[in-house]
Order: structure tokens, then sequence, then C-alpha cells
DNA sequence: GTGCAGATCCCCT
DNA sequence: GGGGATCTGCACG
């Protein structure tokens, strides 16, 4: 499997969002080899978007946001979740990124359902904080390089189904937008 | 099936 | 000091 090159994420994040659908997210960690197919994504801009957290310019936590496209925005929310998003981007705009919502596991599956716990034969990875969970995704890897094939990155792969796109979740500023894109 | 409370803490104003 | 790109369990019906 081949890792998606940087000029794809070098575009704007609702393209590169919806083109993320079916692609494969790998992760390696321990001895465990995980991966899933990309089901949901999400879109943020920059100054354009009150939804993201670029909007109110660059800070400590979002600065992989304005930095290079293709590497892994990390962060914790709510006190006890982390969420994952690749940095994306088109020409001219300062910041950028798709939060990846949800996969659909292939690979791992056992290993995810023991990074999540007892009690979660279903529904391993279909939210973004179940995701990162179930991948073992946090602060270690803000900053990593997914063009490339490491301990984690994100493959070619071939989408099934249609995209359905949506108002993103939980987005009250901004909404309006149909920025989140699902496979049905 | 729907709805709500609680967990729990980092970031920004 | 307030709120958040969430999830889970429990109540209700």
């Amino acid at each position: 499997m081949r890792p998606l090159p940087r000029a794809f994420y070098a575009r704007g994040t609702a393209a590169v969002a919806r083109d993320l659908l079916g692609r494969r997210l790998v992760r390696e960690h321990g001895r465990a080899l995980m991966s899933g197919a990309i089901t949901e994504t999400e879109a943020y801009g920059h100054a354009d978007d009150p939804a993201s957290h670029a909007f109110g310019g660059m800070t400590e936590r979002n600065r992989a946001m304005f930095g290079e496209v293709g590497r892994a925005y990390v962060y914790f929310t709510y006190g006890m979740h982390y969420c994952f998003n690749v940095v994306a981007r088109g020409p001219g705009r300062g910041a950028g990124a798709v939060l990846i919502r949800a996969v659909r596991p292939e690979e791992g599956a056992a290993a995810m359902a023991r990074n999540r716990g007892a009690g979660a034969a279903r529904g391993l990875a279909d939210g973004p904080a179940k995701l990162a969970q179930a991948m073992r995704i946090s602060a270690g890897q803000y900053g990593a390089d997914l063009t490339v094939r490491g301990r984690l990155y994100i493959a070619d792969g071939r989408r099934e189904g249609r995209v359905r796109a949506s108002p993103r979740v939980g987005v009250s500023r901004g909404a309006g937008r149909l920025w989140n894109f699902s496979l049905r």
C-alpha cells in the first residue's frame, strides 16, 4: 500500500476531506498492525471558518494547522478524548485540517478492541475519540508525517459507496457549510 | 429507540 | 473562569 503523497493535501480542505473517504488509515503500535477504511471526515478552514480551531489565529495548540500539509494535528478535548486530524490547505490559505471521524476496521480489529477496553465489540472506531483510542493516537502523534510509511500514515484505497455531505457535528458557529462527508 | 448527566482537563479570554 | 470538533451508561417507554 502506497502512502498518499503530500500534494494530495495541498488543496482545499473540503476537497481533501471528500477524497479521503475510502482511503486507509494505517497504524503500528507495539506488535499490532491496525488499519481501517476511512468512512467519515470533516473539513475545517481558517479565518473564514468560525468553527475551526485556527479561526482565532495561531496558538500553541493549533500550531500544526499552520504547518506542513500531510502531517497530524492531534488535540485533546472534553477532558478525556483525543481527536485526529490531517493538516490540509489550498494554495494561499494560512491554515486548515481534516478531522478523521470514523474508520471501518480491517486489520487488527482485535487489537483495537483491546485498546478500547472491555465491552467494545461493536462501534470500535465510529467516532473521532473512539478512533483515536482504538488506534492509540494521542499527543505523541502530534505533527507525525502521514505521507511516509511509518507507524502512522494514510494509504491509497478505493472508495465504495456514495458520498453524503452534511453539516458538521457539534458545531454551532459556522453551521450551514456541508463539510461533513460520509459514505453510505 | 431517544435523551440527559457525568466524567475531567487543557486551552483561551 | 468557562466551554469544548465526545463518549458512555442509565432512565424511560
